[in-house]
RNA sequence: GGAUCGGUAGCUCAAUGGCAGAGCAAGGAGCUCAUAACUCCUGGGUUACAGGUUCGAGUCCUGUCCGAUCCA
């Protein structure tokens, strides 16, 4: 394709390491990038991917109070956990990292110091309930009463489970300390940062009005509807807690950073991790002035979008914006003395921010705490990889929310995946195999069947190519599955098991030109079926792989040790290009690529 | 309450304002290399509802209903 050695910024909405993440994360949020990521690779440009764990907020410390474990404990669990799960789904992070980490500090306080020499941040006193007992001020999470609107008495800090209504903590009556359990409560003051979100509404309607065509209906319209309300208003950056990142300003040392501001500042310090771990250059992708093309996707479901097309980019221009104060010599209490400084002058913007909806199960949500659950790495324990990721695909909330039944997963991987390709590549091979020595035949002249074939597999590049492009993933995938039928067609034209016995030389044409066109559909499926391209790979005799390798590894700085997930490219050969197959290239004995599903096993496991 | 998306065949989804389509499922036929897979044919529609604009509306406009997200 074109745009050879663009510079593409995968970024990948961070989880909560608080529990076994579910397959409608992974079907929203976390394949989709993976897919994007490895077609780009093999395009010929630079792809950096990074995610990370978020450690911060109440999810977690919530999840390690039910489980009786520090939150430090909590999220090394639930980090290792998910990233076994990304290494058996097999996403190709360059860096999968965590927010609790030196380099994460030290880029969230320099953001946070260069916001302020902006003026992009104020101070402001605020009411909020206070516990005396347990001595500290209460999150919203951490306070119940009774509902203001109807009265029910279990309602949470900041809605009622009973009638759904929002309101101010402060408007709850007979409250109560989730942390302590005292039912006396004070409302107290307490002073905190703010992000000044207001100024930036109009520089932010300006970036959203143009250069945003490619962009989702939904994402594009909402955000636009969001802003021309111009209601944006000041957010608190800072909480009375302590579990987070300190806030670099001498005085504030009871509080820390709200989780928001600082997870979405992952995108910009996983790469800056990325770059000490790997020699690498993350200004390449960054900086603004050096590389003005480079394209940063953020893929992540549809409750994220006001972060990443409001918040998330607010806060890149207001580091953008030109510097008012003297930052250099304001107070940095909390910086670490190893932190590099971050000069960058400017940071590049989102480039498309293509928000999934959501894969739900049993007519709602995927659910927690209503057992309502798919587990990812627990699938990925029963079911071969390939095959949740065709399915996940096939079944992409792309533009609406979608259903995930276990009648359907048994459906599109038996009938679709194995009865259409995963069965060709076996009938061919088989075949090819048994009947030519196991290598590639000979090919006599190709007639004019033989090349229409050839022609529509090769146009494949092209086609499938914009639309893994236009990240338009379940439309790249039906239209590999028409190539794949095409072939199918072919054969039963060619008959090539009749024509053995009588002409052996197109015999050899049909089985090279068949080999030929699973060659090349091997690299089309490859973004989304990336094992199985992988053996199939093999099975055509290559030695190369198509991919590279994924590892994990401890990291050890001033914040401890935690779990790194990173991809190395090099030595993969897969590229998006066709390449003519070699006759007489032995192949290797061929198996099935897929395992066919056994219906009553997978319904009786999802009803067990 | 406000902003936005979605509602199309049994299911999952497509269709610049221009003949409503595909895959799966269902019914029938062919084939036997293949994981009973493959190929061909057929049936299947008041495009949520009510109006409007237009030569022409699934698509644009108004209103209603249902589902979803975010903001109050």
């Amino acid at each position: 394709m074109t745009n050879q050695g663009a510079k593409i910024l995968v970024c990948v909405a961070w989880p909560y390491a608080n529990g076994e993440k579910h397959i409608g994360q992974i079907a929203g949020a976390y394949l989709p990038p993976d897919i994007f990521a490895r077609y780009q690779r093999m395009a010929g440009n630079d792809v950096l991917m990074v995610s990370g764990s978020d450690t911060h907020g109440t999810p977690i410390t919530l999840q390690a109070e039910r489980e009786g474990l520090g939150a430090a404990e909590v999220v090394d669990k639930y980090h290792e956990l998910f990233v076994e799960g990304c290494v058996a789904m097999g996403l190709t992070f360059d860096l999968y990292t965590h927010t609790d980490t030196q380099n994460h500090w030290d880029i969230t306080q320099q953001v946070f110091r260069r916001h302020m020499a902006n003026e992009f941040i104020y101070k402001e006193v605020q009411k909020q309930w206070y516990d005396p007992e347990a001595g500290r001020f209460l999150a919203d999470r951490y306070v119940e009463g009774s509902c203001p609107f109807c009265g029910f008495a279990e309602a949470r800090g900041d809605q009622c489970d009973n009638c759904g209504r929002l309101y101010d903590a402060l408007e709850l009556t007979d409250t109560r300390s989730k942390l302590s359990g005292s039912t006396d409560l004070e409302v107290r003051e307490t002073e905190h940062f703010f992000l000044d979100l207001g100024a930036l509404n109009e520089p932010l309607l300006e970036w959203i009005g143009s250069g945003k065509e490619h962009w989702r209906n939904n994402v594009l319209n909402f955000t636009q509807g969001q802003l021309n309300l111009k209601e944006l208003r000041g957010r608190a950056i800072t909480r009375d807690i302590d579990w987070g990142i300190a806030i670099p300003i001498e005085g504030y040392e009871s509080k820390c950073i709200y989780v928001w501001y600082d997870a979405v500042q992952g995108y910009l310090s996983a790469a800056i991790e990325w770059a000490a771990l790997s020699g690498g250059k993350w200004q390449d992708w960054w900086d603004r002035d050096l590389s003005p093309d480079a394209r940063h996707y953020y893929f992540i479901g549809k409750d994220n979008i006001p972060f990443h097309t409001q918040i998330w980019p607010g806060m890149i221009m207001a580091y953008n914006d030109e510097v008012k104060a003297d930052f250099e010599s304001a107070n940095i209490a909390g910086l670490s003395e190893t932190a590099e400084p971050l000069t960058t002058a400017r940071l590049n913007l989102p480039y498309d921010v293509p928000a999934n909806e959501y894969l739900n199960f049993g007519g709602a949500q995927f659910s927690t705490s209503r057992g309502n659950v798919i587990g990812f790495n627990t699938v990925l324990e029963e079911f071969q990889a390939d095959a949740w990721r065709y399915t996940l695909t096939a079944m992409a909330p792309e533009t609406a929310d979608t259903e995930f039944t276990w009648p359907d997963f048994v459906e599109l991987v038996n009938n679709e995946l194995v009865a259409n390709w995963g069965n060709l590549v076996n009938r061919v091979l088989g075949f090819a195999f048994r009947r030519f020595d196991g290598a590639v035949p000979q090919p006599g002249e190709l007639d004019a069947t033989d090349e229409a074939l050839l022609d529509e597999i090769r146009g494949g590049f092209d086609s499938v190519g914009a639309l893994y492009e236009a990240v338009r993933l379940k439309a790249a995938l039906q239209e590999t599955r028409r190539l794949s039928q095409r072939v199918n067609q072919y054969l039963n034209e060619k008959e090539p098991w009749r024509t053995f016995k009588t002409d052996p030389q197109a015999t050899a044409t049909t089985v090279y030109v068949t080999l030929q066109a699973i060659d090349w559909l091997k690299l089309l499926w490859a973004p989304i079926l990336p094992h199985s391209s992988e053996q199939l790979h093999q099975y055509l005799g290559y030695s190369d792989p198509l991919f590279g390798r994924l590892d994990t590894t401890d990291i050890e700085d001033d914040r401890g040790s935690h779990v790194v997930l990173r991809y190395d490219h090099g030595g993969a050969c897969g590229v998006w290009q066709t390449q003519t197959l070699a006759a007489g290239q032995n192949l290797r004995k061929p198996g099935p690529l897929f395992d066919k599903l056994d219906p009553e096993v997978v319904l009786g496991e999802a009803n067990g």
